[in-house]
DNA sequence: TAAAAAAGACCCTTAAAGTCCGTTGTACTT
DNA sequence: AAGTACAACGGACTTTAAGGGTCTTTTTTA
């Protein structure tokens, strides 16, 4: 599977478990909030960067963030 | 620490261990043979697809590549 | 079942990612 | 001292990530 819809997917899992909207979570991290649905939806090429944005504002570390089934190969 | 220069350390430390120059590795993700010297240095914010790729010729996988000291916080 | 909130889609900029050319420095080899 | 391999650096260029506007659709909840 695209890996942009893997981090997407586990991205939208974290979310869920925080119990936020893709617009607070788009706040938390300071991105848009039309952006954080694109990368949800495997459709954004994300930059380490950002995604380290993302992953903090999902209140995990990066490596908890990949240590997933779908990133172990 | 940078998550750049951090992604950087982890991908020369993995080319060390596999006895590649910058250039094989480059020539095996198909990036341009400049931008490997780039990322390892921390200068370049690389995308989770250019990240992929590397990884992926580092012979681990991205939860490997990632269950680092550095990125788990 | 209507309204509100959240998520998704489309389209368009611009700032930055990624490429390609060359050159330079270093260390090792012959 | 010339030749080779590797890493680093720079400038110019092309492509795309990041951001944002606006509208539509879906989901939630009162």
């Amino acid at each position: 599977m695209d890996i942009k819809l893997k981090v997407g997917q586990r991205i939208k899992e974290l979310r869920k478990e925080l119990k936020l909207s893709q617009e607070s979570l788009a706040y938390k991290a300071e991105v848009d909030r039309t952006y954080v649905t694109d990368v949800e939806n495997g459709r954004r090429n994300v930059s380490v960067e950002i995604l380290e944005r993302l992953i903090k504002s999902l209140e995990v570390s990066i490596s908890e963030f990949f240590n997933s089934q779908e990133f172990t190969k």
